[in-house]
DNA sequence: TTGTGTGAACGTTTTCACAGCG
DNA sequence: CGCTGTGAAAACGTTCACACAA
């Protein structure tokens, strides 16, 4: 199947392991804080205390690196802040575009944590003509029909979309096709990229989900029956609901749904389904 | 050390892997989206299309719930939907807070994606007495010193913060010790928690940083040398480049930064470092 | 026959524990 | 002696491939 990929495929980042490059944003935040305090070393411990992470962990990532550390002593601030920003790319400037000012998209031309680190936002885009021209945390929107233009014209290779989920996988395309080569995309939706392209995804709804499942966990152990739940036991309890599962689905298909049962799920809030992220683009 | 642990430290959720959790309400949206076409059931292979995975990953997922399909045929659509739900702990309603109504905080309260699932904000708060009364997304924002108040009142369990970085820590142990057991964490911070408390933090630079990582190595390879570049041939170069480092780090303790050297990177914004994701709260 | 459910193989990430450098 | 750097072990996650139920 030549129809492109769907999510980071076999893009086995050489050398540095993908776990590893995801802390690295996190080590550097530390480092820069303390490079502003005139903090001259820390040792492995000390800065994974500062992100968040175990001191063996911060280790095992920083030899992947090379060896920039001083045994007895521990690591030279400043210069593993340039280590780390040059590993991640930040001593160029990327210009990226932001397509969908909603919302969520002039949040993100608001936010400081952008241009602080080596992104500079090259163009605000949005498909509706009453935003054109409107400026946005001091630049003017411009309009979809753009896009290619200004693409090509800025040399951007990192969009970011904050559009509703309809009109992601379009703008998604477009951008791709102008020559973007990695996506931030905030559209709650699944966006299918041909190879070589690199897609991550924020959705909001899906950490509280994540938060939710874990939340429902402690109330369940704070009232439900032992401290301690064997995972066979769940796993029996599955295998004994099956049969009663069975029963009930089989009543759902007849239309009528069972007191405790399927159907209910969807008519929580109507035909609403996938809300887009951000006001209508 | 009784000080309390950074991050979702030995939580081992009892049964279902961390990993399948995440995956869970990417399913349910793609269960979702089946279910107002009315499709009645799905093969794994199609679903993981949807959700942009691969189907044994999606079968193994599902298989930690229990047997919930039918072989030969597949899955009926409403019903996995409900089950999901029920894992997640969706079948009931979530009250949330959000503090910080700053650009992104206001972002998030307009968020349609909260609501259609099974969370409902439950209040808006401000540090900014100017905010206080003022209504986001139909809601009247109300000042930080009812915090409290507020989150005993409703029973909420899970709390957004979108306040800048410098305040994030102080408006968590207030959360918290207000009876707050899971935080979605937007500002730019490592936030430490008590044993028991859930912390999952979206940071948009670090994701940002993480694309740029893997452009730069595209470029590299583009314009570099050889295609495929072994890990050997980096860890050499890594270790060859040692000495060099050394020299010029010395150099640059002796106040006088080579060229290609250190000190360069923490003066890239002047005085900016961490900048809060949001506006002012 | 079709497509689920799952052991077993494989790959990645984390943790351990300690040799050895400064 | 203290702290890095790193092999080796353990834990975790993904993929394979096929028995078996419908």
């Amino acid at each position: 199947m030549a129809t492109g990929r769907t999510h980071r495929p076999a893009t086995r980042s050489r050398g540095i392991p993908e776990a590893t490059v995801a802390r690295l944003p996190l080590y550097l935040r530390a480092l820069t804080a303390l490079s502003e305090r005139s903090v001259p070393t820390v040792s492995s411990e000390e800065l994974a205390a500062a992100a968040g992470v175990n001191s063996a962990k911060l280790r095992k990532d920083f030899s992947y690196l090379g060896s920039y550390g001083t045994r007895g002593v521990g690591y030279d601030v400043e210069y593993l802040v340039y280590q780390i920003s040059r590993e991640l790319g930040l001593t160029q400037d990327w210009p990226v575009v932001i397509v969908g000012i909603g919302n969520l998209g002039a949040a993100l031309a608001n936010y400081g944590g952008f241009a602080s680190r080596g992104f500079r936002v090259a163009a605000l885009i949005d498909a509706d003509p009453a935003m054109a021209g409107k400026p946005v945390a001091g630049i003017a929107v411009q309009h979809t029909d753009e896009l290619e233009k200004i693409i090509t014209d800025n040399g951007v290779s990192i969009g970011v979309i904050a559009t509703p989920a309809g009109a992601a996988q379009q703008v998604c395309d477009r951008l791709v096709a102008a020559g973007v080569t990695s996506i931030l995309n905030f559209a709650p939706t699944v966006l299918t990229v041909p190879d070589g392209v690199d897609v991550r995804k924020v959705d909001l709804s899906i950490e509280l989900q994540i938060l939710a499942f874990h939340e429902q966990r402690k109330a369940g152990e704070d009232a439900g029956h032992d401290d301690e739940e064997s995972d066979d036991a769940r796993a029996v309890a599955a295998r004994e609901a099956r049969r009663a599962v069975r029963e009930v689905r089989e009543a759902a298909a007849k239309g009528a749904p069972a007191a405790d049962a399927p159907a209910g799920a969807s008519d929580r809030k109507g035909p609403d389904g996938d809300v887009p992220a951000v006001m209508p683009a």
